[in-house]
RNA sequence: GGAGAGGUGGCAGAGUGGUCGAAUGCGCGCGCUUGGAAAGCGCGUAUACCGCAAGGUAUCGGGGGUUCGAAUCCCCCCCUCUCCGCCA
C-alpha cells in the first residue's frame, strides 16, 4: 500500500508510477473517495465530541435529576446522529481502503521502460554455455528413465497433476540442492528459519494474496488456512504488527518450505516436467531493512542468489525487469534465469524485489529511527533458489552420454556420488 | 475433542457502567543531589488518524450488540494457561 500522503500531496508521483507499470488505475476516483473519507471522518469527530463533553457533564449530575433526563433526551438524538455517521464512515473507510489497495507500488528510478517481458533489460550474463552444457543435453522429461525418479503418475494418482513423487536419486538430489542452498544462505548471514506452511487470512492479506488472489492458493477446509504459495508469506509475517529495534537490522533469513500454487490456467511447454508443479521446494531469502540501505542489500541479494548458481556451475543470466513486467507491489526486481541446455530455453528461477515500504505499510513492520519515532522497514526478498527449474538445468545440462548425470563438486559431498543415475 | 481460568500500556498489575488513555510498582529518559555512585526527590515515558493550526478522535485480544454513556454488561470469534481425552 502506498502512503497516502502521497497521494494527495503528489498525485502526479502516482499517476506516473501507473503509467510506467502500464496499470489502469482511476485515480481521481481514488481521490475523490479518500475526500469523501475526510470530510466524513471530520463531522463523525465533531459528533463524538459532544458525546463525550455531555459525558461528562452527566457523570456530575444527579441520576434521576431533572437536567440529568433532559440531557439524556437530548443526547438520544445526537447518539442517532453518530450511529448513522459511523455506519456511513466505515462503508467511506472500506471503500478508500479497497481503492488505496487498487493503487500499485512506485517503480524506482532504475527500472527501465517498457510495457512487456521482451522489453526486459539483460542486466548481465554468466558462464559459457557452449562450455558448460552437455552435447548429449536433452530436455528433462525426456531422459531415459525421467519416471523412475520423477513419477508424475503416481503423483497424479495419489494427489492430482503437478504433485510428483521424488524417488530414489531424485528425491536425494532435491535434498542435497536444499540443504546446499541453506548452508550456502546460512554462510552468507541469513538465519535459517523453518516456518509454518500454513497461513490465516490476516497473513496472506498483508502480503497482498488476498483479497483478489484467492484462486492461486489451496485453502484448507474447515479452519480456512491457506497452503503458502511461497515462504515470503509466512516469513514476511513474522514481524507483522511489531517494532523492530533498529540495531538488529538488516534482519536476513532464509528459509526452506514446499510451495504450493493451483497455477489455473496454465498449460504447454511451461507445465512439462518439471517446469512448473503444484507444489515445490523452494529456499527462500528475506530481508528486513533500513529504507536508506535498501538498494545496497538488493544488489546483496541478488548477487547472494547469483552464486548459488555459479557454484553449481550452471549458466544464467539476470533480467532487470521494465516497469511493464514489474509486479504489483514491487520497486524494483531482477530475476535469476538458468540456461536449459535440453529445452534450449531460460528457466526462472529467482526473482529477486525490493518492496520498499509498500509490504511494511500494509503489514506495519516497523523499527524505531533515532527520534524514537516508529518508521517503515523496506522488506526485500529472492529465491535461493527455487528447486526444480535448478532441477531441470542440472539434470539437462550435465547428461552424459551413458545417460547419468555428472553432479557438479559443489554439490557431490552433499548428494554423496558423483554421478545421479536413472537407472 | 471435553471442562475450567484468563487476555489491560515495555513488563508486572489495579480497575465491574460516567470525571478512565486508564491507579500503583518496576523498567527507561532527563534533571536535582554527590568527589563519584547508590539511595532519595522532581519531571517525563504508547500508537494511529484527521486538521494550516488551535485542537479533535480512536485504541484495554478481534468483531458485533445493549446504553445518553462500555476496559467494565451481552453475543460470536481468536489466542494463552490448567485438567481430562486422543496422538507422532
Amino acid at each position: 500500500m502506498l502512503d497516502p500522503k502521497l497521494l494527495r500531496e503528489s498525485p502526479g508521483t502516482v499517476r506516473a508510477a501507473i503509467a510506467k507499470k502500464h496499470l489502469q488505475v482511476d485515480l481521481d476516483a481514488v481521490i475523490a473517495l479518500d475526500n469523501a473519507w475526510r470530510a466524513l471522518l471530520q463531522e463523525t469527530e465533531t459528533l463524538r465530541s459532544r458525546q463525550k463533553a455531555a459525558n461528562g457533564e452527566m457523570a456530575k449530575l444527579p441520576k434521576g435529576s431533572p437536567e440529568f433526563i433532559a440531557k439524556v433526551a437530548e443526547m438520544k438524538a445526537v447518539s442517532a446522529q453518530v450511529k448513522e455517521k459511523e455506519a456511513a464512515l466505515k462503508d467511506a473507510e472500506e471503500k478508500c481502503r479497497a481503492a488505496m489497495l487498487s493503487l500499485p507500488n512506485i517503480p524506482h528510478e532504475s527500472v527501465p521502460e517498457g510495457a512487456t517481458p521482451e522489453q526486459n533489460v539483460v542486466f548481465s550474463t554468466h558462464g559459457d554455455i557452449a562450455a558448460l552444457v552437455s552435447p548429449h543435453a536433452k530436455p528433462h522429461y525426456e531422459i531415459d528413465g525421467f519416471n523412475k525418479l520423477f513419477d508424475f503418475d503416481r503423483g497424479a494418482k495419489v494427489t492430482g497433476a503437478g504433485f510428483p513423487f521424488y524417488v530414489g536419486d531424485g528425491a536425494k538430489i532435491v535434498r542435497a540442492l536444499l540443504q546446499f542452498f541453506l548452508d550456502e544462505d546460512t554462510k552468507a548471514g541469513y538465519t535459517e528459519v523453518n516456518p509454518p506452511i500454513f497461513v490465516n487470512e490476516a497473513s496472506a492479506t498483508a502480503v497482498g494474496q488476498l483479497p483478489d488472489k484467492e484462486g492461486m492458493m489451496y485453502e484448507t477446509i474447515p479452519d480456512r488456512f491457506y497452503a503458502i504459495p511461497t515462504a515470503e508469506t509466512p516469513l514476511t509475517n513474522f514481524f507483522r504488527d511489531e517494532i523492530i529495534d533498529e540495531a538488529a537490522l538488516p534482519v536476513c533469513r532464509c528459509a526452506y518450505t514446499p510451495c504450493f500454487r493451483r497455477e489455473a490456467g496454465s498449460y504447454g511447454k511451461d507445465v512439462r516436467g518439471l517446469n512448473r508443479l503444484h507444489q515445490f521446494d523452494k529456499v527462500e531469502l528475506l530481508k528486513w531493512v533500513h529504507p536508506s540501505k535498501s538498494y545496497e542489500e538488493h544488489d546483496k541479494l541478488r548477487d547472494d542468489a547469483e552464486r548459488l548458481l555459479q557454484k553449481l556451475g550452471l549458466p544464467y543470466r539476470v533480467l532487470l525487469m521494465c516497469g511493464g513486467d514489474l509486479g504489483f507491489s514491487q520497486a524494483k526486481k531482477y530475476d535469476l534465469e538458468v540456461w536449459s541446455g535440453g529445452q534450449k530455453r531460460w528457466l526462472e528461477v529467482s526473482s529477486c524485489s525490493n518492496f520498499e515500504s509498500f509490504q511494511a505499510r500494509r503489514a506495519q513492520i516497523r523499527f524505531r529511527g533515532k527520534d524514537g519515532k516508529p518508521e517503515l522497514v523496506h522488506t526485500l526478498n529472492g529465491s535461493g533458489l527455487a528447486i526444480p527449474r535448478v532441477l531441470s538445468a542440472l539434470l539437462e545440462n550435465n547428461l552424459q552420454a551413458d545417460g547419468r548425470v555428472k553432479i557438479p563438486a559443489a554439490l557431490a559431498p552433499y548428494f554423496g556420488k558423483e554421478y545421479l543415475s536413472f537407472a
